[in-house]
DNA sequence: CGGTTTTGACCCGCGC
DNA sequence: GCGCGGGTCAAAACCG
């Protein structure tokens, strides 16, 4: 398997601190909720058969797109990477993540743009059940903060 | 040592 | 029915 991006060979353990803005961050929210040409399994309206226990965990679903050279955004919450797979139309792969607590299944995916790299689009799916930890919840403020009052040049 | 990353395999829905 | 594309699992490696 060779391919991996610079970035995810070096510093992957290297985590952005929000609060410290020493890189243009350039954000934009934006909730994608496209369904219609390909199935890419976004939306399940219907469970069938009784697979496994399915829970109602794909409802909440948002996304923003970040400007950024690091793909993993501190908001606050720990995650714990559980797959990464290559797009089709991405030249770099999309990650997997998903929330380490206890009974809260909250996941997020991070996928970069091929046309334009600096851009990382974050989605969020589901909700968090559990309180932040003890005050990092003042990250994920920060992201908000920065989305909106961000001025490009 | 424990938690997390890594990476290939496996699964599932859909289109052909 | 098979292949494609995307999503998840799980075992080993890895790092504090």
């Amino acid at each position: 398997m060779e391919g991996p991006p610079a970035y995810f060979h070096g510093n992957s353990t290297d985590r952005i601190k929000v609060g410290t803005n020493n890189q243009p961050l350039e954000t934009t929210n934006k909730n994608i909720f496209e369904g219609g040409s390909r199935s890419s399994g976004y939306e399940i309206s219907k469970v069938k058969s009784g697979k496994k226990r399915d829970k109602e965990s794909r409802m909440h679903r948002y996304a923003f797109q970040t400007r950024s050279q690091v793909d993993i955004l501190d908001d606050g919450y720990r995650w714990r990477k559980y797959g990464q797979k290559a797009v089709k139309n991405s030249k770099f792969p999309r990650s997997y993540y998903r929330c380490t607590h206890k009974g809260c299944n909250v996941k997020k995916q991070i996928q970069r743009l091929s046309k334009d790299e600096e851009i990382v689009v974050t989605t969020y799916e589901g909700m968090h059940i559990h309180p932040l930890e003890n005050n990092a919840a003042h990250s994920f403020e920060q992201i908000f903060r920065q989305i909106q009052t961000y001025a490009p040049p």
